[in-house]
RNA sequence: GGGGGAGUGUCCCGAGCGGCAAAGGGGACGGACUGUAAAUCCGUUGGCUAAGCCUUCGUUGGUUCGAGUCCAACCUCCCCCA
């Protein structure tokens, strides 16, 4: 936090959101954007097929910077991933082949569409790879002109360094050059593109200031950095995680129901706060919705679940969702936009409803079903199962043609003879 | 190069006299209570054709009726000395 508050849109709209943690000479960047159109990028490696929701604070910073009139540019690192950083983690990475980070990079790609827009404008994105520079770095001639602006005194002091060290874990070199090349990401976006500003969460503060250091001693550049807090849920646990594994953003790794789902279950306490993270809707109204009481806050978490999944899916999508969510969980009724699995006819005829539940993907295992009907967490059309060894068949078939299995209140498919 | 230590249930941390599907946490999931929330309490947390069978403790062999536990080699990591 600043005493002066800002003038520029963009840093005043940063912190009135919740997403500005520090800044590097904020009165010259606040001068900075108010009067010129600037241009800032944020790196995202490739180390999974896609982002998730622990990227949606970076990605919607993007956003907001193009909101205010400047130029955003997206950093796809599948230089930097071959490489692996070691900020905030305890030990190194698997290495990727480099056909796995081309894949995951192309998978990545897409969900920046939803976010920004593109093209050739001068506000219009820009996506760039990295590894465009950073592949052709000859060893020599990097070391001579850029390795002898880094002391190993001062990376030593660096968390991702010190962090390892502390804990007697091992770093491996490869790893302890990420910082040098995240700082020549910055002062080349900075030659090619004029990139002045660099984005990121708060663990990246280090890395940042690395670039900002090396463009002002090889390029004479004033060059600034920005972070975001590190997102939490009030209970504390990293942003993101459920039974499924990550949330991630692409469609096809986790659905748009899931993704509604996922935002309509956040706690109380969080809701005013998500809302301005991660929506577009105007602070008054948040004020408004965060304000309810009770029960009554369902309400805003509903807003809070179309609106994050209409940016990250689409409106319609997003419409779907709380249709499907508002027949299944308020009507208790079928919907048909519920998962489904569809079955051949003869093959459920006195199939074991544990073999159901594990070949819809309803559990991942016929045991884990079995578990859950001991423990009365399994139900067939509403009804919880008793009995183990229960059997499926035509009678457990509804007037809609379809089967619900549900495990707790949460997680329903449908089952759909064909 | 020499000496010492570590690797446990495919989420993590962590106990483990030769009888072990393996203590205890955390997390997660299910039940109760609620508001599809939090907190709290209870239960579950290898697989299967299920009173039985099969696969698990860094890897590969060995000793033994029986190995997470003992032996050998190897891999990875850490510490001290050089």
């Amino acid at each position: 936090m600043t005493d002066t508050p800002f003038r520029s849109d963009f840093l005043r709209t940063i912190e009135a959101r919740g997403a500005y943690q520090n800044c590097t000479e904020p009165e010259a960047l606040d001068a900075l954007l108010g009067n010129v159109r600037v241009t800032a990028y944020i790196g995202f490696d490739c180390t999974a097929p896609s982002l998730h929701i622990g990227s949606l604070v970076q990605i919607m910073t993007l956003r907001r910077f193009q909101q205010a009139g400047h130029k955003p540019i997206v950093l796809m690192g599948s230089g930097t991933t071959k490489v692996g950083d070691p900020s905030g983690k305890d030990e190194s990475r698997q290495l990727l082949s480099t056909e796995q980070i081309e894949a995951n990079k192309k998978s990545i790609l897409r969900i920046f569409e939803r976010f920004l827009t593109f093209g050739d404008g001068p506000t219009d994105a820009v996506m760039v790879d990295n590894a465009e520079w950073l592949d052709k770095l000859e060893y020599i001639p990097f070391l001579r002109d850029i390795g002898r602006h880094f002391t190993i005194n001062k990376m030593l002091t660096m968390d991702s360094v010190k962090l390892r060290l502390e804990r007697d874990q091992s770093l491996s070199f490869l790893e302890f050059n990420y910082m040098i090349l995240q700082a020549y990401d910055f002062m080349e976006l900075y030659r090619r593109y004029g990139c002045r500003l660099q984005c990121g969460g708060s663990d990246q503060w280090g890395n940042i200031v690395n670039g900002i250091d090396l463009g002002r001693r090889v390029a004479d550049a004033q060059l600034f950095g920005l972070t975001s807090p590190l997102m939490t849920t009030a209970s504390g646990a990293k942003m993101g995680k459920t039974a499924a594994g990550a949330v991630w953003l692409n469609a096809d790794m986790f659905s748009p129901y899931d993704y509604w789902q996922y935002w309509r279950n956040t706690e109380d306490r969080d809701v005013g706060r998500f809302l301005r993270l991660f929506t577009d809707m105007p602070s008054d109204e948040i004020a408004r919705l965060e304000a309810l009481q009770g029960a009554e806050l369902n309400q805003a978490k509903k807003v809070l679940a179309t609106e994050t999944t209409a940016l990250a899916h689409g409106r319609t999508a997003a419409e779907q969702a709380a249709e499907t969510a508002r027949r299944t969980f308020e009507e208790g009724a079928i919907d048909e936009g519920l998962p489904t699995y569809e079955i051949a006819a003869e093959k459920l005829k006195g199939l074991a409803l544990t073999s159901l539940a594990q070949m819809s993907g309803l559990t991942a295992s016929a045991s884990e079903a079995r578990r859950h009907i001991e423990g009365g967490g399994l139900r067939v059309n509403d009804v919880a199962v008793k009995d183990v060894k229960a059997v499926v068949g035509a009678s457990d078939i509804t007037g809609k043609g379809v089967i619900k299995l549900s495990i707790g209140k949460k997680k329903h498919i449908l089952v759909k003879p064909v």
